[in-house]
Formats: C-alpha cells, sequence, structure tokens
DNA sequence: TTTATTTACGCAATCGTTCCCGAGAACGAT
DNA sequence: ATCGTTCTCGGGAACGATTGCGTAAATAAA
C-alpha cells in the first residue's frame, strides 16, 4: 500500500524543464526567469507538491526531528513536559520522537541508540532510576549529538541541562512543616543514585539542621522504582509507620511518591493531617481535590521542556561545536494546602 | 555541529572493495564469500557502522515511524493510550511521533499535513473539538495513508477504528446513579460534534428512559472544549445548579469535565455525594483519593492504545490495500466509589 | 581441450533534492 | 566584428544504501 508522491521531476516533465530549473524556481532563486519561476509555482500548486524530507534530511544530515527519553509518558510530570517540548518544537518545525524508558537501564540504552541511528538531530533526556553507568550518553555526545538533560541529570555529562531548585523545593517544605509544628518529619524518597533524590533529600536536611532538628536516618526510605511499583512505596511508608518513634510527617520527593503515600496513609485509615502530615513534590493538577488537599512542590514542568527545547535547539543549529554549556535552574512552587497544616 | 557517521562507503573503502559487496556481505548475501563477510562484518563493527535510516527510507518510501495527534499530550487519558502506543511501536521497531492539536481544527489540520510530509508510514488520531470537516483527514486517507482513528472517530472516514463502548459507559454509569435513588441526573457534556459525546449522551439518555425517568433538556449541558478551559466548566455547572428544579447527580462525560465539575462543586461547598453527587469518565490514577473518592467510568487507555497500533501496523506492513475495515469496541469499567452513592 | 556453470565481485541506476559547473543567447562596449 | 558580461537554464554529481546486470576467474562437465 503505497502512497505516491508528486516530485520535482513531475514539475519538471510536466513543463519540459529540468529539475535543477524546477528545484531553483522552488527556492526563488535569483539565476530564474521570472515568467519560470510563476510557471513552476503554478504547477507545484497544481500538482500539490510537497518537499520530501527523506530526500533533504539525506542531503541536508539533519532531519528536523528531536528524541526524548523519559522513564514513563503518562505521569503528570513528564507529559507536562513533554507538553512543553513540542510546543516549542512545533514552532520550529521539528517533530518530538517519543519514548519511554520505563526506569531501565537496558531500554534506555537501547531508545538512546534507536533514536541515534533515526537520525534525530538532537536528545532530551531524563536519566532512568537504574542508570549509574553513564557510557552510553558519553559515547554519543562525544560523537557530536547535541544531548539536554532534564530534571534526573549527571554531573559528569558536559552539556546543557534543565532542573528546578530541587533543593529550595524542600528546603521549604520541610521549612512549612517545621513551622506547623511538626517535628518527626520522614522523608520517602527515590533511588539513591538519581541526582533529584540527593538534592532534594539535601534540602530536607539542611532544613532540619537549620532548626534544630535532629536528624534520624531510619526516618529517610528510598523507593528504588520511585513509585512505579505501588508495593515498593507501600513498604516503606509501613516501614517508617512502625517505627518506635512513629514520624509525625513525611515529604515525598516525587509525584508518584506522593500518590503512592497518600494511598498508603488512606488505606490504613490515618487523619491527614491530624495522624501525620503529608507534603511532597506533585503536579497533578487535582492534587488540590484528594483528601485532605496536597501541600505539594510543583515544578514548573512545561516551562522545563520548553526550556530544554530551546536550548537543544540552540546546539543543533549552532554552526561551532558548543563547548560552554548552561545548567538553567527553575524555580519551584510551594502549594500550600491542607495536607500539612497543625490542625 | 556536525555528527559524522560511518557510512559503507568507509568500510569498503578500508577494504578496498565496492560498496555492492560490502551492502551484500551485511545483508549476508549467499553471493559473497565467507572470508569477504567476515572482513566486512568485522570492519564494521571496528568502526561501527549503523545502516543510516534516512537513506534506506529515501529508497524503501518507509520510515518506520509513526504519527499521533491527540488534542492534548498532558491529559491522564491521552497520556495512557501514547504510552500504549508507544509500546507496540517500540516492539515493532517503529518511531512513535506525537502532536497535539490543543483541541484547534486549524492545528489539526497543520499536523497532519506535517506529519505527512515527514512521510511517516501511517497516523493515530483522535479528532479535535473543533473539528467538523474531515476533508484533510479523508484526502490524506484517499492518497493511501494509513490511518486509525480512536476514542473521537467519525463515521465518514472509513478506516480502523478503536473506541470503547461509550453508551455502555453511560448507561451503567447512569442506571448506578438511578439504583442509589437519584432521580434528577444532569449531565456535563463535551463538544455536541464529538462522536464520543453523542454516544454517552444516548447511554445516559436511554438508562433514564428505561427507568422512565423522565429527561430534560436543560439537564444537558456542553462544553465546547471539554474542560480545557475551566471557566467553561464553572459556568455550567453553575448553570446546573441554579436551575429551580436543582439536579441531585450530575454525570461528566470526560476526564477533564470530571475534575472541573467537582473543582467548581467543592468550590461552592456543596457536599458530594450528600448535595450532589458525581460520576463520570476519568483515567486519573488518583481519583480514589479525591475528597470523596470518585466513582468513575474508566477506559482501558493502554490497551486502546495498543489496539490502535497494531491495527496501524496492520495496514502499514500490508502488501495489498486494506477494504475492510474493523471498529474494535473495548469495554469501559465502572469503579463504584464513593462520589454516587446514597447516604 | 573446449564448453558450460558456478562463484564472487564491480558497475551503475535508483530514491528526491540540491548545487557546482558549463553553456548558449542576448547585450553592450570596444 | 570581437570580446566580456549577464541572464537562464541544463547536465550531472552527490547524499547512503540497495540491487539488477554484467563479467572475470575458477571449477565442473563434455
Amino acid at each position: 500500500m503505497k502512497f505516491e508522491a508528486v516530485t520535482i521531476k513531475d514539475i519538471a516533465k510536466a513543463l519540459g524543464l529540468s529539475t535543477s530549473t524546477v528545484s531553483r524556481a522552488l527556492r526563488d532563486s535569483h539565476e530564474i526567469s521570472a515568467e519560470t519561476k510563476q510557471l513552476v509555482l503554478e504547477c507545484a500548486e497544481k500538482l500539490n507538491y510537497r518537499p520530501n524530507p527523506i530526500a533533504l534530511s539525506l542531503k541536508e544530515k539533519r532531519s528536523r526531528s528531536i528524541g526524548v527519553v523519559v522513564c514513563e509518558i503518562a505521569n503528570t510530570f513528564f507529559s507536562q513536559v513533554i507538553n512543553g517540548i513540542e510546543s516549542i518544537a512545533y514552532d520550529r518545525g521539528y517533530n518530538v520522537i517519543v519514548s519511554q524508558s520505563r526506569e531501565s537501564y537496558e531500554r534506555e540504552v537501547i531508545d538512546l541508540q534507536f533514536l541515534a541511528s533515526r537520525s534525530v538531530d538532537g536528545v532530551i533526556i531524563s536519566l532512568s532510576t537504574e542508570t549509574t553507568d553513564l557510557t552510553h550518553i558519553k559515547a554519543l555526545h562525544a560523537r557530536g549529538m547535541p544531548i539536554v538533560l532534564f530534571d534526573r541529570i549527571h554531573d559528569d555529562i558536559d552539556t546543557h541541562k534543565v532542573i528546578v531548585d530541587n533543593y529550595r523545593g524542600t528546603y521549604e517544605a520541610t521549612e512549612h512543616l517545621i513551622k506547623n509544628g511538626f517535628k518527626r518529619i520522614a522523608a520517602l524518597a527515590g533511588s539513591e543514585f538519581l541526582s533529584i533524590t540527593a538534592e532534594r533529600l539535601a534540602g530536607y536536611h539542611d532544613a532540619l539542621k537549620a532548626h534544630n532538628i535532629s536528624y534520624s536516618k531510619e526516618y529517610v526510605q528510598h523507593c528504588f522504582y520511585g513509585g512505579m511499583v505501588f508495593s515498593e512505596v507501600e513498604e516503606a511508608v509501613n516501614k517508617l509507620l512502625t517505627l518506635k518513634q512513629k514520624p509525625d510527617a513525611i515529604i515525598t520527593t516525587s509525584d508518584k511518591l506522593t500518590t503512592g503515600c497518600l494511598k498508603t496513609l488512606k488505606r490504613r485509615g490515618l487523619d491527614i493531617p491530624k495522624d501525620i502530615a503529608l507534603i511532597g513534590f506533585s503536579n497533578s493538577d487535582i492534587a488540590e481535590l484528594v483528601d485532605p488537599p496536597l501541600t505539594v512542590i510543583r515544578q514548573p514542568a512545561e516551562e522545563m521542556g520548553r526550556a530544554a527545547t530551546e536550548l537543544l535547539l540552540q546546539l543543533v543549529e549552532s554552526k561551532r561545536p558548543v563547548k560552554e554549556f548552561e545548567k538553567r535552574v527553575l524555580t519551584p512552587e510551594l502549594l500550600i494546602r491542607g495536607s500539612a497544616i497543625k490542625l
């Protein structure tokens, strides 16, 4: 089942011209007479001619498409980021090819390889939770592929990066809890190897310290798959709840962890925030509708996507190799609602 | 900033062979000697050769990529569908190019044109709410582009379609309300021109009729942009609430309408389901966590995406033009929770 | 030994487009 | 009349890969 497209040859044949002339007429070259241009343009219009982007890509060695690798598309944060990416890409005439690693290192490697072999002009990526070895990314980058990292980044890769001020996000959130009188503040975090986990935990830690609250190691629980598998979250929360010094508040470091934690707490019949307070990263637009309304740290996801795309296209369209890279740090927003106030 | 790829020529030059021989050796042709094959393979490995997919696309007239057009990526339902699409596409070696119409007819036309001109092998599309004229799709389809419609479909386009049994979804939901003693059941629906709106409203209507409940036209409110603009939803809900015969239940026909409606009701301080019950289409995984837990009609979104992709690839890879088209109807699930029970 | 067959490879066209050259015509300048 | 320009246009290579066809050498059959 094929799809016969009109080519420049068809126009040339119809008009008794050469393909060179037609090509030039179409590109409005000065060395083509006005009448011929007119003729060609009319004919092209009539035949509904569309330049073949694949032929162009082959010649120009660029495909006008960018690849995106995230762990999961069906995640409020990432889908909002992709929304932002698409909006800029659309404006600039680029296609967006999405793929998901599903938090698997192996899939991330394959995805990246696949995208590279499909000649995308650049890649925007947020690392999978399993990723500790970065050679696949470094190798691609060394071969000249423009890459922008966002959210889950890594210092070892020298390129543009877009993140939010994760430290500040949890610092403010933790401080909010403290100011509301909570003292035994636990943290439910993602994989220890993730940049965002470390940064967010640092904010939490420093806020505690700044307010002279002792920090207990057992108050920090890690979920390696960061909420993708609910049972993992459930187990971690249960562990916190069975501590002799039961925490009176939990701060969570990702979207799925937040909802997973809330779900577990509710299932156990706990009253939030009376029995235990909850505050966490979340970009869900219905966080305000849950019971109780969630106090969340919200990331400017769409803006992150837009920024990442702008930075990437800057690399892609740069004439000379770029050596100076930028780390753009956006500001998270603390949306104060009912789940973290002392009643 | 370019990205110098190894070509078949480089291998040929390095080995003093012709490109034809290299190509054939790589494809394991029988007319190449075992030693030569070995040589070529080793050299390709050493040079890290990757076939240029663009050159292949140009020759084979297929790009191994599929286009997806949805109104919005950052929407639980659609992001789940895209997740399903990506999973099948990944398995079959296809790339997924996503674009969003943002409920704009104009953007849908441009998106489709763009995808077609980028030589995707096929397109999966859910119509925008503004779309009433289908010529852009019909034209593309007539020119041989494989197309699969899902969710918001249209009978005038003769191709594979994937939907859920929308009628059944609202019928069961309405019946659930009736059985719980609700009698003045209003509906908050999307654009009247959308297939899903008509089907879902029909289910609602017939369920009322089957239970001898009179149907009042003013009980049905339409939001043209289906929840994308919150003010529209708010206004519609307020209209329902100021009716002399105030409804005691609302059924909503889409994700955003459901959450928008809930938000409005809560803002007005209404007690759900005591003052008014709520039931609606939703694929949000935290619908059970909102206050009150939402009774929802859930679509098997991922499965829809998978089905649509399988059908599309079936078209794409078919040798002969396909004339018989299938409408695959999946079953929605009624998840009964607290927002629609009589206390 | 001659002829037929197989083996193993190269040449060149092809996909759609761009672009470097070259070339013919028209024109003004000498 | 001759030369140099300018204006238009065509020929053909190139991008990377595949593939039908041709062909030389080696082998088998006569």
